[in-house]
DNA sequence: CGTTACGTTGACTCCCGTCAAGATCCGTGG
DNA sequence: CCACGGATCTTGACGGGAGTCAACGTAACG
């Protein structure tokens, strides 16, 4: 069993597959040395931990491959997953010393780092990468607030319909498939996973899973691989307008 | 019944009671100026639409007194509140041209409106108002995401006392009185507001404040004013460390 | 007054959490 | 090759917390 590793390998930033959507996606190419220079690139095997809650925050990172997410816990233990992040998000806060929630790898994930303090500074000097965080942060604010509506307002049928519309659409565009009757996909995350993120116990979201493939909105081989029949069905039953999750 | 009014009122921008917390806290002289050739007074009165989901965004605005709330709704009518606006906070966001939730005045509200796109120019053009922006929109997500733990995962005995809780500390330092046993303000919102912001029905709302009261963890006077005889005792009832809801 | 919006309370239902027992999968080692 | 153990997942029984439906107070306002 390692620890998180500080590699010895080198990207250069033009080769890198997240080059045109991460924090550096806007940067010409006098900014993009500047970011070369500070770079360093971490790698952490699922279920280890990248930051807790309370921590100084050291560095800032955007996720190069992998999976990550963000979680806090309450004194009694519950916990909430409040993001997931996947390639070309951003971990951290420029502006800020401590970490506010746990971050955890969900599968191997590698991270390109920036210690904070050259970071900030390239931040307040280069404006490209400050709009750029900002176009990121609206974003990530609308997704969390799209969630904020799923674990208010949706019953459990609705959290996992949902759940699996995103995951299977984001995993299709990733591979370059259509979105289309017969997608087929592998769920990322466990039960446990599925729960954390939905305000749902592991129980229900079983029962939930068994119920949509009784009811042959799914068809499940094994218990990760997932095969959506039907999509029209499926959006049918996320509460959303039918249009609003056939867009995009 | 007026409708939504443009002021002939121009307060200066160097006397505004925003001026060192909204978009606008850290621009130089200069950029307020260029803020101030644009800028326009509107006001809406309890109850009235800002903006509903799907509208062209035409512009982008700070609160400067009153309240309003970000909420979205399901095609059933299940509703969800997903921000409260108070003094100083942002409605809109550069570079997106449709907006994405309603937007409706919960208290009589003055917004301070930009065009959106010469406001865009200024902040591809002044570095003050995207930093600030910048800030601002990473103190929402923070809020959000604490409001995904309170969905989540909080009971509705929790969910209110929360509740309680922060409109009772905000209230507080508004009018600069001490965060101390006895504190005693004003709810600004009705029973269904406070559910269509927790997540809950407002019978269940009501059936806990008046547990709470029963329980002595509140005083009632009316159903809006409210006194915390012993803040140690309602923070114990939020779920969150004892201390966490203490700071500040 | 009557009207209307807002808030409280009760009775009942049901969804989801809790607790518990199995089932399935998988890697390890004899 | 099979046995074993642990993690993950499924299923069942049961209870409670919150939603639903309905009636009744209460306050504000014409």
């Amino acid at each position: 069993m390692t620890l998180a590793q500080t590699s010895t390998d080198f990207t250069s930033c033009s080769d890198c597959n997240i080059r045109y959507r991460a924090v550096c996606a806007t940067c010409d190419t006098d900014e993009l040395r500047r970011l070369e220079d500070i770079k360093y690139y971490r790698t952490f095997d699922a279920g280890q931990p990248i930051m807790f809650e309370g921590d100084d925050m050291n560095f800032v990172a955007s996720v190069v491959s992998g999976a990550a997410r963000l979680s806090r816990t309450l004194p009694d233990g519950r916990l909430q997953m409040l993001g997931l992040l996947l390639p070309s998000d951003f971990i951290g806060r420029p502006g800020r010393d401590t970490v506010t929630y746990d971050v955890e790898a969900i599968q191997k994930v590698t991270l390109c780092c920036f210690r904070r303090k050259p970071f900030e500074d390239l931040v307040a000097t280069t404006p490209h990468i400050g709009q750029r965080l900002l176009a990121m942060s609206l974003d990530e604010l609308d997704v969390a607030r799209e969630w904020m509506m799923l674990l208010g307002r949706k019953t459990a049928r609705e959290k996992i319909t949902c759940l699996l519309s995103l995951i299977g659409r984001r995993t299709a565009s990733l591979h370059l498939q259509p979105i289309a009757d017969g997608l087929s996909f592998e769920m990322p995350m466990s039960r446990e996973a599925m729960g954390d993120y939905l305000g749902l116990t592991i129980e229900t979201v079983s029962r939930q899973m068994t119920a949509l493939r009784k009811d042959g909105v799914i068809e499940l081989e094994g218990s990760r691989i997932i095969t959506i029949p039907d999509l029209a069905v499926l959006m049918a039953e996320t509460g959303d307008d039918a249009d609003g999750g056939m867009l995009a």
